[in-house]
DNA sequence: TCTAGGAACGCAAACGTTTCCACAGGGAGG
DNA sequence: CCTCCCTGTGGAAACGTTTGCGTTCCTAGA
């Protein structure tokens, strides 16, 4: 049927061994012979038959990705497609396929990452969610497979994984309003159980903090990572007696709905409220006004894990190697925040 | 080391032969010895090894999707990504993997196809994008490769595809601002040599005669599926003397350009200018005002897509299946759509 | 009682690689 | 001149399945 190895060997006139030799570089091949090889191989059209290397190398230089449940995906679609280009891309790049998995339940996902770990038809995988007590981790660590979390896992801080400093990033956006004299500044948050509002949220209290002002319950709002929660914290903060100047927003997509919020109640951005955001999806460059937003280097996020898993399965057992890796971020400026409050009488 | 098809057959003290017909949920397996081996499956924790049984059974299950170059991804991450999340689905619910390639050049893209099909490690592929005389479907189609294309080839018409009918569903959109009882209706149209632009224009072009309106020339723009082609269309159409009521729309991040432009020189949406696009990607849902815009079932391509390639692979050479599938549309009319213009005098 | 045929299962050959081991030939060192 | 090592190559086993064919046993029909 399809040219093997065989018949290659055949029509050089050498054995299947020095083909096998030839393909992977094996050094101990005459120039010459490895030429006349290769020639054949061209000639015939051959490809090696990726399975058969497969069973007998016990590597299947692929990996796969796990997506998680499609619950809270809409929205995230741009962050995801974004994080599997990088992984795709670098995966590529060192010769590593990628295979994307659908997560249902959690069990689901768990009968998903064991046929095709444990039937060898990957050697790793990336993960691209941290819930609580997560036990698809559990089981990847339990059968020792190569894995790394794209995010942290507080119940296990020493797995590999690829993720921001989170709370520096909302230390630095805070600062930057700081700095362009607004001292009245509220956070509109997400989910308080989620890792990465509690972190943020952090490094907006520090900055706070640092810079002598008042931290205000009331300028703290907690909600969903859903247009809805931006939307209806408008109502509440535009309504409170004293208003903050700006707000750091936990996500761009919380932002749209704190522009269409201010939009209904007649208020403008930047001049009644300024604005920076997180993640810096196309939306947030999209929106009208342009929101500022936090660049998480989702790309970098998806490109990094695919490289450090890899490298975890090529050298296993070595633990010299880093890991926690951390992706850096940028504020990337926008109309939203380029304007300064009135002096304070 | 991992436990393979002897030690179960040793320990349920039948054959490797056995096993594998009880694996294959084969007949002529009593029920007794079926059950036996299936508990000692669960006992030792059995996972046939996927590249094994490929190699034998010449069959991978799993296909593979390339995405395009990445040229023009930036705003089609949330297209691709509800694409890949329908093909995954399908693909799993019918015991297939999907491999993820990412297309560099054409010819890397031939590269990689090449590899992951003439290698065997997938059975098949889909292609996201038909560019015109596109070098990769000529290439599947020579090496009679089973695949199937997400659009539509011109100089292939025969070949395996999942698309929309585009003329249909611009003919709906135009015809819905008809009965609202706009008559000046422009369009604001993709690259031309684009076969979707050409469809949805010829849709809206359709519409109109049938209603017996004009068509003019000056209330037709041609630009890139780019946010600047909205944008800069505005500043054209609203110096006209005798201006549009109502628009179509090639695209969603086209709309968000025109509701900038709009924005920006002072008009409001809709009661200046009614909007409806194509795609209903969720940046229409979140722009304000959330623009109308034709659904044309994303997920459900990707689905049908996989479905259809699946088909076609597991009954090879039987022609009778459907060549081409279009998927049905549906409008979602929201704030940018919901306003009648006054009556002509 | 004999035989045909079906049900249930085992044997062994593939599938296309990689890799350990063996081996031939040649050059260098003693 | 003999041995040793090194280079370049071939032989063959192994990887874990599937599957065609063969075998055994049992039942039913003549």
């Amino acid at each position: 049927m399809s040219v093997t190895i065989k018949d290659v060997a055949k029509k050089a006139g050498v054995s299947p061994s020095t083909v096998s030799r030839v393909l992977s570089n094996n050094t101990r091949i005459s120039r010459e012979t490895s030429q006349k090889v290769r020639d054949v191989m061209e000639e015939l059209g051959y490809h090696p038959n990726i399975m058969a290397k497969s069973l007998v190398s016990r590597t299947t230089e692929s990996i796969c990705v796990i997506l998680p449940k499609p619950a809270e995906e809409l929205f995230l679609n741009m962050f995801f497609m974004e994080l599997i280009r990088g992984i795709v891309t670098q995966a590529n790049r060192s010769g590593y396929d990628v295979v994307i998995s659908s997560g249902g339940s959690e069990q689901e996902e768990i009968e998903a990452v064991s046929r095709l770990l444990k039937g060898k038809r990957v050697d790793g995988a990336i993960l691209l969610y941290s819930r609580k007590d997560d036990r698809v981790v559990e089981f990847l660590k339990n059968n020792q497979f190569p894995f790394v979390l794209v995010g942290r896992s507080e119940k296990y801080p020493d797995i590999l994984s690829v993720d921001n400093d989170n709370v520096q990033a909302a230390y630095d956006a805070t600062k930057h309003l700081i700095s362009l004299g607004h001292q009245r500044i509220g956070f509109v948050s997400g989910p308080p159980n989620h890792i990465v509002s509690r972190d943020r949220m952090k490094g907006y209290v520090t900055a706070l903090d640092e810079a002598g002002l008042a931290m205000r319950k009331d300028w703290i709002v907690e909600g969903e990572f859903l247009q809805e929660s931006g939307y209806r914290a408008m109502s509440f903060f535009m309504n409170l007696p004293e208003r903050p100047t700006a707000l750091v927003v936990v996500d761009d997509l919380v932002s749209l709905g704190v522009l269409r919020g201010l939009h209904e109640l007649g208020y403008k951005v930047p001049e009644d409220l300024c604005i920076v955001s997180f993640n810096n999806l196309s939306i947030a460059e999209l929106s009208t006004p342009p929101v500022s937003s936090m660049d998480i280097g989702i790309y970098n996020l998806g490109y990094t894990a695919s490289q450090a898993l890899i490298q975890s399965i090529q050298h296993d057992g070595e633990q010299q190697f880093q890991k926690r890796h951390i992706i850096p971020h940028r504020l990337v400026i926008r109309e939203s925040s380029i304007y300064s409050p009135p002096r304070p009488s």
